[in-house]
DNA sequence: TTGGGATATCGAGATAATCCGATATATCTT
DNA sequence: AAGATATATCGGATTATCTCGATATCCCAA
């Protein structure tokens, strides 16, 4: 079962700088460097290279993600020091859907 | 060809009162009485009657229907004393579809 | 177990959104 | 032309968002 809180969502979406990791997210190989062979399809994108790409701090980026996350936009995983940051392409079809029907 | 504003349509779309007036115009006869006959269907709600379901003053109704307007949410048609808004539903469809491709 | 690196949280100043009352504008009636 | 009604705009007080630097927490390696 999936609910969706779509003010919470709007309010995540309206901003330019996380509309533009959520791109960076949707096509990982394209945006960032995968020198050590990390697999951005199984956990995501971890922080620090998000960040290096944002050019907004370490603390910014940290809670734009946590933004997106309470909003089901993204999930998390973390694995040692790294957290890794992934979309929830569900949450974004559900959306789409309840757009289409409901809003 | 329609081309759409997305940050600007989730922060007009960031508001619970916003989405609330946005349903009302889904479906005008459900949350409006329509004494005068006048057909919703064909030139929307006037201000007044979202402003007296709202709760809210007049001015910021008025306000936030601009707000919905730039974003293209609604379009609006003056007639004698009265402006009456409508819902763009292409604009909703198109935003769904880019949420579902593009976002 | 201590030092260092990655991420999260805290506190704060700057900027933007919220929402109101007052006022301006546009239109209709008389 | 004047008054009344509907809507839009303006100015401002309050609240929320943005974004940072500083600090805390968590985990790994030596």
């Amino acid at each position: 079962m999936l609910t969706i809180d779509c003010l919470e969502i709007f309010k995540a979406l309206s901003n330019e700088k996380r509309l533009e990791i959520l791109q960076w997210l949707k096509e990982p190989h394209r945006y960032f460097s995968c020198a050590d062979g990390m697999d951005f399809e199984k956990y995501g994108v971890c922080v620090g290279l998000i960040q290096k790409q944002s050019g907004l701090t370490q603390s910014t980026v940290s809670e734009y993600l946590a933004i997106l996350k309470k909003a089901g936009l993204v999930e998390s995983v973390r694995i040692g020091q790294w957290t890794y940051y992934k979309r929830n392409e569900k949450v974004f079809k559900e959306l789409s859907r309840i757009i289409k029907t409901n809003i």
